[in-house]
DNA sequence: CGTCGATCTGAGCGGCGTCAAGATATCTTT
DNA sequence: AAAGATATCTTGACGCCGCTCAGATCGACG
């Protein structure tokens, strides 16, 4: 992003130093992603795509598993971003709905990507750093400030902390069955996917602590 | 499947005709997934494992993707039986706990074969026969019918069937993340992982109808 | 200008899923 | 029992994969 195109050589010309060859990797991956679908994703194909030979990559990555690390971190970027713009958009404890409807969605909207981003987490049995605590920004913390703010009690740290991960692991169990043909019927009865998402999410008892308010 | 070993050839000459091959790849698949993780399991493995050629598993499946979901059937299969257990051996409203606990420590219990089962349901976009409502013994309508029987009201059906998704994701979701390494002081903390489990799994409020009883 | 390190290519390794052709065992018919 | 049909397994090959390494090319810096 820093570097453009140099301009030793034309922009035509295919220049020997790709500018960013990193980032157009990154970018290529998620564009095959998104387009041909997780089997289609080869090392070889996203060089084919970013137009380098098949060994350059491995200048800017340890293996395959990297590169895909990359293109989760972006997904979960992606994802917070996302939840961030859900919460401000919501109001009162309608919030804490929001950031499941969110979650869900994106996943359902990016459902190649989501699969990456999980797979290459659990390969490493671990969240990525984004998602954690002790981020900044994290959706774990969106979540469970919001339950803070709406009556949940922040000295009861273990229930509190129960809560936010029954709370992740439900919409993550939805975000990947909502997809499946045997829901459709109820999907239409609903009035759509999104009306589905939100009434199995509050079928799930979310976020209890908030019940009270 | 009918056929055993002839005897033509003893049991020691290696028959050229394998008594049961469809068997025995399922078998030798199972055997190095456990052993071996997801990312080891090769058609050519499998059929070195079972001590015949490449292509030998080509006359009983037409792909590998076929082979998998004959060794996801069986994942399905142990899941309800593994169930059923667990529903005989709780009494009460303890039993759609117990349904909870009995889904998500079979999935951790058997992280591979676990993904196997998804992964092939995933790409199909539906769950196996073995799962869904019109199949006799099927882990949904045990769950459901659980419900019916502790007070959930059996002619509100999409509520019914909403709260039976609801905690199908949810166990779903656990089964999933209940082993990344995010969450292993909160399982010290509790006296070990499936109480973390069934922690998580009351935080989720559960199969909501029963809390009226 | 020359050197050095970073970057990219080309060729190649073994492994993969899959298929076609041929060999071999079993089943069926006579 | 012989003969033909059928099911099963092997051999060999194709193209794609992840990955490695020697060498070509380029940018930067002395």
């Amino acid at each position: 992003m820093v570097q453009v195109m140099r301009d030793a050589h034309s922009a035509e010309s295919r220049p020997y130093h790709h500018g960013d060859l990193r980032r157009a990797l990154v970018d290529a991956a998620r564009r095959l992603l998104e387009a041909e679908g997780p089997s289609a994703l080869s090392l070889r194909a996203v060089a084919r795509e970013a137009g380098v030979s098949p060994a350059a990559p491995y200048h800017h990555f340890k293996d395959k598993a990297e590169l895909l690390d990359a293109v989760a971190h972006e997904g979960w970027e992606m994802l917070n971003a996302r939840m961030a713009e859900a919460k401000a958009a919501a109001e009162g404890r309608q919030q804490l709905t929001a950031l499941g409807i969110a979650y869900v969605c994106f996943a359902r909207e990016h459902p190649a990507l989501y699969r990456v981003m999980y797979d290459a987490a659990r390969d490493k049995e671990m969240l990525p750093i984004e998602m954690e605590d002790g981020s900044d920004d994290s959706a774990y913390c969106r979540v469970r400030d919001t339950m803070i703010e709406h009556g949940a009690d922040p000295t009861a740290e273990t229930d509190l902390e129960l809560a936010t991960i029954a709370s992740w692991c439900a919409a993550h169990g939805l975000a990947e069955m909502a997809g499946f043909k045997q829901f459709e019927h109820m999907k239409d009865a609903l009035g759509g996917e999104q009306q589905f998402i939100a009434a199995v999410l509050q079928h799930m008892g979310l976020f209890p602590h908030t019940h009270r308010d």
